[in-house]
DNA sequence: ATTGACCTTTACGTTAACGTAAACTAGTAT
DNA sequence: ATACTAGTTTACGTTAACGTAAAGGTCAAT
């Protein structure tokens, strides 16, 4: 079984995820992508757009490109001795903390949400009943 | 039944909430808090203690000060037209949308950091059972 | 009456995360 | 040959969200 070994320019992945190619190089400078090179050009793997997924994931809950790299690089690495692996495992606890945190800030906020929607429901039932 | 009516100083609120004065002020400049005043000293009431809550919560989950300022007058608003409850039930529905985005994208972070976790403890297993 | 704790306004400085423009290169199309 | 399209580097500019003084007011306590 052979792997399709895709590609993808810099525009392919900017138009994809609705980012300029600015954006993109930028995460190159803060060293989050490292994409092979034709010549001048940047040649990005598959590998190379699941960092980009993961680091616009990351921002869309509030998390800083430091932040989702660290979550990144949990990925991207694989540790063989005990000590490494143990560390490891401390910042994955770290960042599942982190997770469940803007987990529940979340609930709150859609339970807050729902309630004002009721509000505004039974608001607009008596402007109904009584016209 | 007669309420509490609290109420608390600028450096209340910023240790509490561990942020700055500063902070709060800027927040105030931003037309997101009007707290009533003592000659100069700003007085906070709960009002403006859940709004800062909120502006606080807002951003733990990644949302702009204007985004949470949106969510936070859809609480502080009462409205009585037809026109206006729709118009509010309309954010609202923006706000969901917005809420179940995030929630999904921490759904799959959440789960891969699962998944990379199992990954780390059968490596573990597999160091235990041949040391 | 002076110290200290807290408050105020005003204003320039800083950091993250890009935006924007200039000047250049390399391949493709007419 | 020329023009277009997509890419490149370099570098100054911008916005959001505060940080960090500076200079001063107010009130209680020593």
């Amino acid at each position: 079984m052979t792997t399709a070994h895709e590609t993808y320019s810099i525009s392919d992945l900017a138009s994809e995820f609705d980012i300029t190619t600015r954006t993109i190089r930028f995460y190159e400078d803060r060293g989050m992508l490292s994409p092979l090179r034709d010549g001048q050009k940047r040649i990005y793997s598959p590998a190379d757009r699941t960092t980009l997924k993961l680091i616009l994931r990351g921002k869309r809950i509030g998390l800083s490109l430091e932040e989702s790299f660290e979550i990144i690089q949990l990925y991207h690495q694989s540790p063989d001795s005990r000590k490494q692996l143990n560390k490891v495992l401390q910042a994955i606890e770290k960042q599942k903390e982190i997770i469940t945190e803007k987990k529940s800030a979340i609930q709150s906020m859609e339970k807050e949400l729902q309630e004002v929607e009721g509000k505004i429901r039974s608001a607009l039932n008596e402007l109904d009943k009584t016209p």
